[in-house]
DNA sequence: GGTCACGT
DNA sequence: ACGTGACCC
């Protein structure tokens, strides 16, 4: 979900060109709640091997991560860590909407409602620690670094960016504007090489409406956000006209009244969320025989996809490409 | 969502 | 060269 700042924000189109040579940070709980509620069967059941593993978050790491790679793009997986717990209530209202859509996507397949099922099938998906595992298992083995973030993984893929360790944050929420992201990327997919690879920069986004980033965190408070509901009636275009009237601070007064949080406490997670700096970014090159046993004898991937797959890994090695493979 | 085959 | 749809596991 996150915040909602689509109808203000104008997003730059860019291209894959404008990315070769550079890192991605990627929030990987957002890409694979992703692929786990796409990659599916017409009926909507997830991609399985022959134990009954889900292996759609698999496929969709593997082959969108070779494609990025051999376009030039260099992607950091981000993990979320520890949620605040002013997140909780989110949490449990998307629990309670997941086992809703489960229910339904259950029935449907039982009484053969095929769109039925795929439609709340989507909305069913949960990430267990075997996926999630599994995934980081995948990276590894692709030679694809991961970062484990002490908190969100929004905030943390946007420490990445501050400290020039990637170029941009690639995700679908705008929250990562909001924790401080320079540069955005949105619809980083193998199909966005023309039209819809949106780009934002933190920057051009204040400059253009105006505002500080403090600004564009109350607003976005006031819009509602993971880790409070906002106010009322209050979407983007008001929040910005909040800002320009300078009644941001009163509208926040009338919102902490009904709310059981602390928005001061709110505005916090975005101005000083809680990262990791203790991290290693290294892109190896993949390890080829790990990726089939893996893949292949483990979860029953076609060989002859996951060696092509692992071909596209093979110019993926820190220095390769960069000025130190000559020192 | 990505890929491939098959269509115009 | 692009568009559609089946299939991937």
């Amino acid at each position: 979900m996150g915040v909602k700042l689509k109808d203000i924000i104008e997003p730059k189109k860019i291209d894959f060109k404008d990315l070769e040579g550079r890192a991605v940070s990627i929030d990987a709980f957002n890409t694979l709640y992703q692929f786990l509620s796409t990659i599916r069967q017409r009926d909507g059941q997830p991609l399985c091997d022959e134990n009954g593993n889900i292996t759609s978050h698999l496929s969709g790491i593997l082959y969108r991560n070779s494609s990025m790679v051999e376009k030039g793009i260099k992607p950091i997986y981000v993990f979320d860590g520890k949620a605040p717990e002013l997140k909780s209530d989110t949490q449990t209202k998307r629990r309670e909407i997941r086992d809703e859509a489960e229910k339904i996507y259950k029935e449907a397949l039982k009484s053969g409602d095929t769109e039925k099922a795929r439609k709340y099938a989507m909305r069913s998906s949960k990430l267990s620690p075997e996926i999630i595992e599994s995934s980081k298992r995948l990276l590894t083995l692709m030679g694809i670094p991961y970062v484990e973030a002490k908190g969100e993984g929004e905030a943390q893929a946007a420490y990445l960016v501050e400290k020039g360790d990637a170029y941009a944050v690639a995700s679908q929420d705008y929250d990562c504007l909001l924790f401080g992201a320079k540069r955005v990327v949105r619809n980083l997919a193998v199909n966005s090489n023309l039209g819809n690879l949106e780009y934002y920069e933190l920057r051009h986004v204040l400059h253009e409406l105006n505002i500080t980033r403090e600004e564009l965190i109350e607003m976005g408070i006031l819009i509602g956000t993971d880790f409070c509901d906002g106010l009322k009636g209050v979407g983007a275009k008001t929040a910005l006209k909040l800002a320009k009237k300078d009644q941001l601070q009163e509208k926040l007064d009338e919102l902490q009244k009904e709310s059981s949080h602390d928005l001061n406490e709110v505005k916090d997670i975005f101005l000083n969320h809680n990262v990791n700096t203790d991290y290693k970014i290294k892109w190896n090159k993949p390890d080829k025989e790990g990726l089939v046993e893996f893949l292949c004898y483990e979860h029953g991937f076609s060989e002859s996809r996951v060696v092509k797959a692992s071909d596209k890994l093979k110019n993926l090695s820190s220095s390769q490409g960069s000025l130190d493979a000559w020192f």
